[in-house]
DNA sequence: TCAAAAGTGTTTAGTTTACACCCATGC
DNA sequence: GCATGGGTGTAAACTAAACACTTTTGA
């Protein structure tokens, strides 16, 4: 029952973790460091202010778009925190999304507007501020689930990809080693990946490059399929 | 990056998803019949306002005790909506929880203090006001994804069960039949749950008792174990 | 011709699926 | 003794795990 006439008055924020997935096949997650009180100096996810009217779901893409200059990429809601003192200055709600996003394709272009912005690999954080850790253990634990049973990892790799790249990345969330030829039987068999060109140009044997094909996922759904790694 | 000097001034609800198991094996979710408007007559979820420094969970808490006197059992934070046009009466952002309980154990005493509360079975929903049937959805949608890879079921369950009652609880959150050979063989190669007293006093041959073994299952996650039916 | 990564064959162990049957009880 | 769930045996089909091997390229 929601009856607003006794208003809370609380700040509403956005906090965004964003994942990179780098050309080396490393994760990686955008950090901004405080410029001011309190944690001055530290790291924090990027996040900012829920505008008067504004849907939370557009807030967390304004906020990835102001950080990166990257929109139309794969943006989920994780979690709401709201620990009365999370914040020393007073209470704050903070709606946290995660973004995945290929760092190879996407210009990456972190406008360096005077503030530090820096991609740390997430084996290799630095002191966080708020209850910032909590929330990327969350994020990482969520991705870490959420990758097995749908088909997540392919927002962060780029558009066409080779199997060893699709095997690299599930084995970096995962942390743990994949037998290629398991891994590569397994998931051609779902049938949700298209041929694409072939990855000519490198000193080895030329890799068949795949790309997700969405609308046959899709279809595949519809008839109660699920995809399971 | 949370700086909450300019704040937004905005309701801050929690709505409370409550799932209960009936003795039948039904699964069904307690709503509220609302007193005025708006959506006045129509049915709800039962919710309310969070405290100036209350803790999200708390306040969810709190609303659950407040409609069924229950306390202790399984709550979790489903997803935080904030639509700006969701109430007609100007913006409120809601954290929705969701929480599962039996309902032959526990007194289920919806105390009538005036209200229309009921329980109604999942599959058998009236119309709902707001966006709660955006939300019954979610709610039904995760609780179907999570039952498969956590052990939350037990929660729906009382203390001591049947593996007959635990697979029709399955059948029914995934809406299918399972096989109950493979059912049995499954659950008890898991090792997770403990053999209680045999229920007697049926007309039929009397089932084993087994109760869902915490610290054991907590003991094989720490080693890599994942719970998976 | 060699290093490096792509890609394939095949055996074995384990799991899932499916079906059929027996068991213990109260009425 | 029969209806009603409780509980088990087992064969066949399918997957997963493991390992070793061949292929294609650039330098």
């Amino acid at each position: 029952m929601t009856n607003p006439t006794e208003s809370l008055s609380s700040s509403l924020t956005v906090d965004c973790v964003i994942f990179g997935l780098d050309a080396s096949s490393r994760l990686k997650v955008l950090l901004i460091q405080r410029g001011h009180e309190p944690f001055e100096g530290a790291w924090a996810l990027p996040g900012g202010f829920v505008a008067k009217y504004e849907p939370l779901e557009d807030a967390a893409s304004r906020i990835l778009r102001e950080e990166t200059g990257v929109s139309d990429v794969f943006i989920e809601q994780l979690y709401t925190v709201g620990t009365p003192n999370r914040d020393p200055r007073g209470r704050v709600v903070t709606v946290v999304y995660y973004a995945l996003i290929n760092l190879v394709e996407q210009s990456t272009a972190t406008k360096s507007d005077n503030k530090a912005v820096e991609w740390y690999p997430i084996d290799n954080l630095p002191q966080l501020a708020f209850d910032h850790a909590d929330i990327m253990k969350m994020a990482i634990q969520r991705l870490r689930g959420k990758v097995r049973y749908q088909p997540i990892g392919f927002e962060l790799l780029p558009e066409s990809f080779t199997l060893t790249q699709l095997q690299n990345l599930y084995e970096t969330i995962l942390g743990k080693e994949l037998n290629k030829r398991n891994f590569r039987t397994k998931i051609l068999k779902m049938d949700i990946l298209k041929e694409g060109s072939i990855l000519r140009g490198v000193a080895h044997r030329p890799a068949q490059l795949y790309r997700f094909d969405e609308a046959k996922y899709q279809d595949y759904v519809k008839r109660g399929f699920n995809f399971e790694l």
